[in-house]
DNA sequence: ACAAACCAACCGGCTGGTCGGTATCTTAGC
DNA sequence: GCTAAGATACCGACCAGCCGGTTGGTTTGT
């Protein structure tokens, strides 16, 4: 057993971009934010972009995890997708925080998440009778996302709760 | 007189991280860029984060511009706003390129676009019926937005025309 | 004993910024 | 109109700190 896993490391890194921003995420300072030496640290990740590659993982299976469970419970696969948005924001930011480090480095370190948008569009055709709508309300969340990811939306801001609410509302009447 | 001015080297600037990312954004490859030593560069930006802050300022000019020209020709409001941001996908990606390269070097450089950001909303509530719905019209069109600058969406996608289209309509649905 | 986990010192390249100088332009006084 | 003087634009060598990654060794678990 070692005294942190690789996830560990994940969270780590995570904090470090939120509290220091993006471009200073540097592995010493990942390493320093989970205790441990810099040699240690690259001992599980052998190169900065295979850190940042596992960041963005653990990021979208998070995303995935999260909609499947509100699938679950009954949704929809627009009003899950909506819902999972919406938790990633309300939770700890690190798929933005992610995000934007990644693509700071090296963008084509997104091919990944690339990849996910191009089958829930696919998924989302073939569902939706109306699928140009359905795509918009996708669109309306991932805008308020970016928004907060950006920094230029508050989290308190009392409309972010009136904006969910219309937007899980026309999602079930889309359905 | 001068060589180059101020607006050629943020152009400059602003090239630099369409070909190389914004992690390369050096001081020495924006000198390089724009036929300048990096002691020239230095000269009409003292430091790298005015630069950064003088891209951002021509990245929101020239949205405004954009929008602004769309009023005169007799759009309202949100019809003008949702065709600045499409025309600013098309363009140049300028401000999305800049938004990026902002964000990764110091997060509080947004502060103007996040103040620019609350009048429009402010702007919107005063002017509909149904802000929440104009909101969301906005926040979809920056999703889009969004998507593009982290190249998960491609340009020549046939569905991004047609999502436009239904913007638009639905935009003048709402007016 | 063997491997995996970890450490601390170190290195080379990059990057933002400095510095001392040169060239080019502007202005003033004659 | 000419020139001296000051300002502005620009150059390129240089530096100090940072950062990703290496190395050679020590500890820890089995």
């Amino acid at each position: 057993m070692s005294r942190v896993d690789k996830s560990a490391i994940v969270r780590a890194a995570e904090e470090v971009v939120r509290e220091k921003g993006a471009r200073k995420l540097t592995l010493d300072a990942v390493a320093a934010q989970c205790g441990l030496s810099k040699g240690g640290l690259i001992h599980h990740f052998r190169t900065k972009q295979s850190l940042l590659k596992a960041m963005l993982e653990s990021a979208i299976a998070r995303e995935d995890a999260s909609a499947e469970a509100c699938a679950k419970a009954g949704g929809d696969l627009l009003t899950s997708r909506l819902s999972s948005i919406f938790e990633l924001m309300e939770d700890d930011e690190g798929l933005p925080r992610s995000l934007i480090a990644a693509v700071a480095e090296d963008p084509a370190l997104l091919e990944p998440v690339k990849i996910k948008e191009v089958e829930l569009r696919s998924e989302i055709s073939r569902t939706y009778k109306d699928p140009e709508l359905a795509q918009l309300l996708i669109l309306a969340a991932q805008g308020l996302f970016f928004g907060r990811v950006l920094g230029v939306v508050e989290p308190e801001d009392p409309m972010l709760d009136r904006l969910r609410e219309r937007l899980l509302m026309l999602s079930t009447d889309l359905a």
